[in-house]
DNA sequence: TCCTAAGATAGACCGAGTCTAAGTCAAGAA
DNA sequence: TTCTTGACTTAGACTCGGTCTATCTTAGGA
């Protein structure tokens, strides 16, 4: 984590209060927060955060390549701090829960070129669905 | 398409000439309208069909099973009558045009149990990413 | 310590979708 | 054929997630 503040600051980021916050909130492994529950964490912790600023600050981590933004259900976007690791998303249809997980191969490899249309294919996301133990 | 009629007809579906439209809208290859779309192409032949209406009869078709819901980007959902024949999507990143295509292999098969965590998998959908021809 | 552009704030605004209360009509009954 | 009724449709208010704007604050270099 403070790998992180250190590598945004060498990028010229201004370190404030708010961003360090934010940055903090979305610490650990399997984090998949929306920016309504990172708001009310981060306000925690400093009370005068404003909606604004975490959606400045998430679109601003994810166009620097160190959040993502996953958008499992067709609500609110989540964010999730595990960027540097090439993994998946396995959604449960009942609850919600968000597990990453890490699929054998490339999917991207499944596509033969014959199926892409001319397109330059560069990503491929995979989200797995279904019960998690405790809804089955 | 009237196979599609006639097999709403018999799960006992009252045919109004909105669900009618609706359904007639969303027939072909390779279409993935957002609801928005759907209503605006409907009231070119039924002027004064309502959003409500719209969102309703997408929403059945949905839950019957003979329309699928695509979320490929945070914003509106779009709706794919594409829904007996498995396929995933592959999706320009700068115009946001759609393609269904056909990967080789069961994407379901490259999650191992010990990926699964307890969850009964049932679903997998890839999203293909990447520039068509026109944007590349 | 001072200056200033980058950043933060409150709150208005927007688009997508849902809900509600009242009106309409498809299709079975007589 | 007409009647009846509950399923369906409608307009418009409302909610939720997210963006924008005008104004104020502050990190960090001079």
């Amino acid at each position: 984590m403070s790998d992180l503040l250190e590598r945004l600051r060498s990028r010229g980021w201004r370190l404030t209060s708010q961003r360090r916050v934010v940055a903090e909130v979305l610490d650990g492994d399997h984090v998949h927060l929306t920016a309504d529950e990172v708001h009310a964490r981060a306000a925690e912790r400093l009370p005068e955060i404003s909606r604004a600023t975490v959606y400045n600050t998430l679109g601003e981590l994810v166009t620097l390549g160190e959040v993502l933004e996953v958008a499992t259900d067709g609500r609110a976007k989540r964010y999730d701090p595990n960027a540097h690791q090439p993994h998946q998303h396995l959604v449960c249809s009942a609850c919600g829960t968000i597990r990453d997980v890490h699929p054998t191969g490339d999917p991207l490899a499944a596509l033969p070129a014959a199926e892409r249309f001319g397109f330059s294919v560069a990503t491929a996301e995979v989200t797995y669905r279904g019960l998690c133990p405790d809804c089955a």
